[in-house]
RNA sequence: GUGAGAGUAGCUCAGCUGGUUAGAGCACUGGAUUGUGGAUCCAGGGGUCGCGGGUUCGAAUCCCGUCUUUCACCCCA
């Protein structure tokens, strides 16, 4: 019986394995350098816990199951409720502010599509405990810091930015109420993806004051975070909170990232809990969905039933990110050659012993080591070591009567005929 | 949930206006080469042409259904 890859899933096999670690690496190593520190939850939490930020429609889009002792769970389709849960737990013996990271395996019930799979990876870095703009633009650099490390350019991507606190601000100036702010959200979002006709049809459907229907269609062409100082008569709010997006670009500008940032008022994010920066990766073209993408919430703990703390942080999944690291070339290059230190062949086949024995000392020594279980010629041996990417070749034939050993060097082609008890002194341990 | 395209060897695909035994490149195995690799040449293994039904003397090829997959919409934490 023939049982086919679950849909949505990927196999990864040693060349893909090679490919994901180097992405996975990636990320951990810049989040280490820029002072995160790594965590991670189970797998699988209470479905409860998905329901608490999202409705019924999201909890249609994850794996759940029911365990044996008839508790509902569902499989994680995001970290950020395992770290709000991990960091309540904590909260008072933790210093402030909490720098983690994470790199979870994240599983939706969506239908698969472009830069979109069932089963992905992503990273997650988060800072809480702190209302300082610096740990946005900390989170922000951290985010290019890795994307501009694996070579990609301004000319390559674009962190749009923009703000919800001044958006909010600015809109209910304007006369927008309170209560109408989620769903206009919903729809100014999606600008960019709509023709401008079907948005602007969409927007005097939603809003029926004309004066009030100009001015957002108005306020949604900006393209400097200047204009939107001279767009509305300001209230305190709205001035402080484009003080603070203006210090948010001054900060990236410092850390020297600011060529790859730019102001974009469409920028709004789906989700209802973000309350001041937000911002989305995009490749350049626009081809592709976003990057990924973060911003500040400030009520998230609180809602999982801690303390009001503010936090800002960014996700980015694995799936949009290879497909532009390929389109880029940037992936094929940095495939990793599986790679081992020696390669033990033998002349003969009453050589084979000694040929484990060595392979086994090698290896106990820290030394990727290799042999053929079957003998063949030394030339297919060879070939063999070759195929491996052997740095050095030894080989185990007559010579042994003499007690030496030939040690080939894979590269140069160079070969040397050493003492078998000086090799074996001379093994060392691999730093490792 | 809605719509469109695609399923032929391990991979990438050709063959498709029906016609004998279904092909190529890459990969794999063996040989040229019984102690010297990466190259080259030769040979070999590997297929229910996604599955089921229909039309036909004859189907990989045409028709219907179905499954899978890709892409787009919805959604996007």
């Amino acid at each position: 019986m023939k049982i086919p890859p679950v849909k949505g899933t990927r196999d990864f096999y040693p060349p893909d394995m090679a490919r994901r670690n180097w992405l996975t690496d990636g990320w951990k190593k810049i989040s280490l350098r820029n002072g995160f520190e790594e965590y991670d939850g189970p797998i699988f939490e209470y479905l409860k816990m998905f329901q608490v930020k999202s409705g019924d429609e999201i909890a249609e889009q994850l794996f759940s199951l029911t365990d044996r002792g008839g508790r509902e769970l569902a499989i994680r389709p995001e970290i950020t409720p395992t770290l709000a849960r991990m960091v309540n737990q904590q909260i008072n013996s933790l210093p402030k502010p909490i720098k983690w990271f994470s790199v979870p395996r994240l599983c939706r019930a969506e239908r698969p599509q472009k830069g979109r799979l069932r089963e992905f990876f992503q990273w997650n870095i988060d800072i809480i405990g702190s209302d300082d703009l610096l740990a946005d633009a900390e989170v922000i650099f951290c985010t290019i810091d890795y994307l501009q490390n694996i070579g990609l350019t301004p000319k390559d991507i674009v962190v749009k930015i923009s703000s919800r606190k001044m958006l909010a601000a600015v809109l209910q100036t304007i006369g927008v109420e309170k209560k109408e702010l989620d769903p206009l959200y919903a729809l100014l979002d999606k600008q960019s993806k709509l023709p401008q006709d079907t948005f602007e049809k969409l927007l005097a459907e939603k809003v029926a004051d004309k004066t009030q229907y100009k001015k957002i269609l108005e306020l949604m062409t900006v393209k400097s975070i200047e204009q939107i100082k001279t767009l509305t008569e300001q209230n305190k709010t709205a001035k402080e909170s484009v003080d603070e997006l203006e210090r948010v670009f001054e900060l990236l500008n410092v850390m020297g990232v600011a060529d790859f940032c730019s102001f974009d008022i469409s920028i709004i994010r789906g989700l209802a809990y973000y309350t001041g920066t937000v911002f989305e990766i995009y490749d350049k073209a626009s081809q592709l969905r976003a990057i990924g993408g973060g911003g500040r919430y400030d009520n998230l703990l609180k809602d999982f039933g801690g303390p009001a703390i503010s936090a800002v942080g960014m996700g980015m999944g694995d799936c949009v990110l290879a497909i532009l690291l390929e389109e880029k070339g940037i992936l094929p290059e940095q495939l990793p050659q599986p790679k081992s230190d020696y390669f033990i062949a033998y002349a003969n086949q009453k050589y084979l012993q000694k040929a484990v024995e060595i392979t086994a000392k090698l290896r106990l020594a820290g030394f990727i080591t290799n042999f053929n279980y079957k003998f063949s010629n030394i030339g297919k041996q060879l070939k063999q070591a070759s195929n491996q990417n052997a740095a050095k070749c030894v080989i185990v034939g007559d010579e042994f009567e003499k007690n030496e050993l030939v040690v080939k060097n894979m590269s140069t082609g160079e070969q040397k005929l050493i003492d078998y008890d000086k090799f074996i002194s001379d093994i060392g341990t691999k730093s490792k």
